[in-house]
DNA sequence: ACCAGGTATAGGAATGCCCTATGGATGTGC
DNA sequence: GCACATCCATAGGGCATTCCTATACCTGGT
């Protein structure tokens, strides 16, 4: 009887499914599939219904799973018995608009998890911080950067909207289109410094800083804009997500903090930073 | 954090000694002690002091005992949760005299650990059962045997007693010495034959059934007798135990068994005495 | 002075875990 | 209707952890 596999166990149960086990668990699908089925061996008794759609408990897993719990929560507990509590270190954490507050408050919560009694304020990037959420271009000079994630851009535009129709869209397409302009956003620049250079013209409908509402009006028909290619985006059914040719716009969002004297409370979430970074590259590659 | 090193800790708290939890775990020394060690370095804290004669626990391995119990003993509940129990399977099981009490209920211990919800029933060695602890020269045709542990034998005298003084013993300095007779006995009978053989007299002062009573009658002055090696009898300060020269008893003690139809529920007691045989050898080899 | 009993360390073998790759089954979108 | 995505299970190789033996060191007892 292992520890690990109740750990398993309890991810599985609390995600319905072995392969959001394995992604909350940070280890490979077989992994928990090949424990669960030690366990089941070892129990003798199976704990899950498989199905196409994930997993449910049996009658016996949810009997296992309250037990389980304790055992894991006793043992964290012991991990934690001589820890004399560190007193809280301050962060102060500059945070770009337009992270994505999914993945931002994953991030978070990952970072406040491994570090040390953390006490973390959010703050504007321009701020003065220990360390600033932001692209790759806004780096100054006394910086390093640790990458994050990897954003490239497309042109958003409503449902239906002719140019939708087409797989892609070339730059000359955009003349006179009319914008939603989000404020501030290096992409945006780069788009604006393109039309501008093709003596191409720009029009704008409204100006406004959040992804949401620019959406939002994107979506009502108001004008179209360029946003981040997103899962959660690009699923949307009302809005329609399209490259622009030639007009490859991509941004790296990563941590900024000072080449000297950075806080070593910045390291996990420094090492969770090149985590996710590795993971994409991974992916990316695969 | 790892529930098998927290298994170390508590034998190792329990024993007040690495090695004897080493023992008990059925491991070697270094695995308790290094697991100890790394047990200390990730809770930030030493658990024992350690000192010649074993160890003691600091106040906060003190601490950590009562919760290492409770995680322990929960995992083995989880271990048990869905473990229908079998009814139970009586075991009737001969036992020869003078298998040394202390060993024998260690070996029933385990028996009984390790066996499936048994009811052990003991009786004598002549009437039906089961299985029988007995010595290999009274093996009936059908069974199988298998060897658990191997006693030499030895003079037992009375401290200071003349023929103490020497390392050895020759079977002619025996000739008229007062015995303390121990019966049954493989080994006394070899005895006798022995000094029959070679028209020795042999004068014997009482008759009785166990080593204890014959070892305090022997501690008492009144006669000598023939015991087996047993490291606590080698140890009693009031008896001192020689070897007889030229007359080299052994004994092979095991568990015989039906050749066929053996019961299934005798597995792990074969397997214990396998494990006992085989820690023997290596003992005698190194 | 040597031996016995205790713990710590070093190095090699084996067990087990994790990962990648792949197969099978079943909804989903075009 | 067919390709595709998702989910779980299985196979095989690489690697980390654990175990063991052998040995060093220390101290108390003979």
């Amino acid at each position: 009887m292992d520890v690990r596999s109740l750990r398993y166990f309890i991810a599985a149960y609390e995600s319905g499914s072995i392969s959001a086990a394995a992604r909350r668990c940070h280890v490979a699908q077989p992994s928990i599939s090949t424990a669960l089925l030690q366990l089941e061996e070892r129990l003798g008794t199976p704990l899950f219904e498989r199905h196409r759609r994930g997993i449910t408990p049996t009658e016996e897993g949810q009997r296992l799973y309250p037990l389980a719990r304790q055992v894991s929560e006793d043992l964290d507990a012991i991990g934690r018995l001589f820890h004399t509590p560190s007193p809280p270190t301050p962060i102060r954490l500059g945070l770009m608009r337009s992270l994505g507050a999914h993945r931002m408050t994953d991030l978070l919560k990952e970072y406040i998890n491994r570090g040390d009694n953390l006490a973390l304020t959010l703050v504007n990037p321009e701020e003065r911080c220990d360390a600033r959420i932001i692209g790759e271009q806004d780096l100054v000079t006394t910086e390093c950067f640790q990458p994050i994630w990897h954003d490239s851009y497309r042109l958003a535009l409503p449902e239906g909207h002719p140019l939708a129709s087409q797989a892609t869209v070339s730059l000359n397409e955009l003349d006179g289109l009319p914008f939603i302009w989000r404020h501030p956003c290096a992409a945006m620049e780069q788009l604006a410094l393109a039309l501008n250079e093709a003596g191409l013209r720009c029009q704008v409908r409204a100006r406004l800083r959040t992804i949401e509402y620019t959406l939002g009006l994107v979506a009502a028909g108001v004008g179209a804009s360029l946003v981040p290619a997103w899962p959660d985006i690009l699923a949307r059914p009302d809005v329609q997500c399209r490259p622009v040719e030639g007009l490859p716009i991509h941004q790296i969002i990563g941590v900024a903090y000072p080449a000297r004297h950075a806080s070593p409370a910045l390291a996990p979430l420094l090492a969770l930073g090149r985590e996710a970074w590795a993971q994409a590259g991974l992916g990316a590659t695969g």
